[in-house]
DNA sequence: TCGCCGCCTTGACTTTGATCAAACCGCGCT
DNA sequence: AGCGCGGTTTGATCAAAGTCAAGGCGGCGA
């Protein structure tokens, strides 16, 4: 029969790839079942303690990771120590630098991260006869660059207050499952994943001028804090007007 | 004769073609001959004034463009009249955002420039049969990623004229030849392509305080500019030290 | 040739966010 | 329970960049 048929097929799939959302939303849904397991002979998951380095100077990059959980920082740092977060990624964002050793970025865990990585060769042998693997890559990569696009209208244009809201919005768009889609409205609650110092790094702002950004937003009711880290907004509409979206 | 073949075979290339920074080091070089006519076919090249919008609300995007030469500024605007420049772009980048409409960007030319279009369903096609496009315009979309986030950088983390200083000196090294390959040394003289309005909006600051930091490092014998717009550089390598590269 | 207009520079003053400094809060440890 | 510690908040002061306003320079058309 052929729905039995297709339940063996699907059960060739590598039982950790099976609920993966790598292989529904990432790059791993361009690769058959047998390149699935070809991959996964060599594919390790890992799980990955806040402030670790996933990729940079000690890490040496030969191998691509997939996000599985967590959230993880990109970050770039000058010479005398300032430093700035260009990037965060979450599940099942693709982690790694196709075809070029690495651009002075460094990527650490900013939560607890699991990551299944695999070495990099393996990948680009695949790329060669899968154009739809470069074809993910590719979407990826622009999406990447139109957060970053969006990010420097954040960094140059907005004040202190606004750059704050346009960062707890980011987080509440992107962290619980994927209420990306429209409805900018109701109500969110969620853990914090970085830190105040962090937050100041991804703003371009001082730990100082965060916290008090903070309060202000906390005192106007646009949204309630507890221990620090989790977060609650009444009503998403609200944030986003407070960061001029 | 093999070599008369070549000849032969080469002759086959659009004279437009034949010459064009695109073939060399931009998308067309994933081409073969036949595909080059093809496009030709439908492709026009345009001269296009300063301050003429390429991409954005007016002009739609159904069409993929290659600049042939000039510089275009990608702009990013709030609601209220802010604005942000998130990138500018040479000869011979590809203009155009593959696989989507657009992402709430424009491109305008910055000077005056060259581009050669063709219809965004040419390409789309192309890239079907000819893995490598897609290849090349992972490559260019990855540049421009990496610049971004260099630039995010500069916005966050840099002082004014630390950012003034890295805006000359991006200039300095995309707008000649090519000299972006090392050697941060020696005299270097060109136009700028932006006023100083548009620099403002690039760096995040207003016009009067990219003045002021012009006028000091011009006291400072770091510059010397001709009618507002000419600058030479005695030494790159102590501009790159002012942006702190 | 004059005068206008756009673009740029310069100066005086204000505001935003940084810096410096102190205290607080939750938490794990002894 | 008391202590110390990292991360955070809050307050007082300072400096960098923004705002407002005036004037300069250069090109172009009447």
């Amino acid at each position: 029969m052929d729905v039995k048929r297709k339940d063996i097929h699907n059960s060739d799939i590598p039982v950790l790839c099976q609920a993966c959302e790598a292989r529904h939303k990432g790059v791993c849904g361009a690769l058959s079942a047998s390149q699935l397991i070809n991959l996964n002979k060599q594919a390790i998951r890992k799980r990955v303690e806040p402030g670790v380095e996933l990729i940079g100077e000690t890490r040496q990059a030969d191998s691509y990771s997939n996000i599985i959980s967590g959230v993880v920082k990109l970050t770039k740092m000058m010479a005398d120590g300032r430093q700035q977060i260009v990037g965060l990624q979450f599940a099942p964002d693709f982690l790694g630098r196709p075809f070029r050793s690495e651009s002075g970025i460094t990527a650490d865990a900013a939560t607890e991260v699991n990551v299944c990585s695999f070495p990099k060769t393996m990948l680009d042998k695949m790329i060669k006869d899968t154009p739809e693997l470069e074809h993910r890559l590719l979407e990826q990569t622009l999406k990447e660059l139109d957060e970053a696009r969006d990010w420097m209208l954040t960094l140059g244009r907005k004040t202190a207050s606004e750059k704050v809201a346009s960062f707890l919005y980011l987080i509440a768009t992107h962290i619980n499952p994927e209420l990306e889609t429209g409805a900018d409205a109701g109500p969110v609650s969620f853990e914090l994943p970085l830190t105040r110092s962090d937050i100041a790094d991804f703003l371009g702002l001082t730990i100082e001028t965060v916290s008090r950004q903070m309060t202000k937003l906390r005192k106007d009711e646009v949204i309630l804090i507890h221990n620090n880290r989790h977060v609650e907004v009444p009503d998403l509409a609200h944030l986003a007007e407070r960061a001029s979206h």
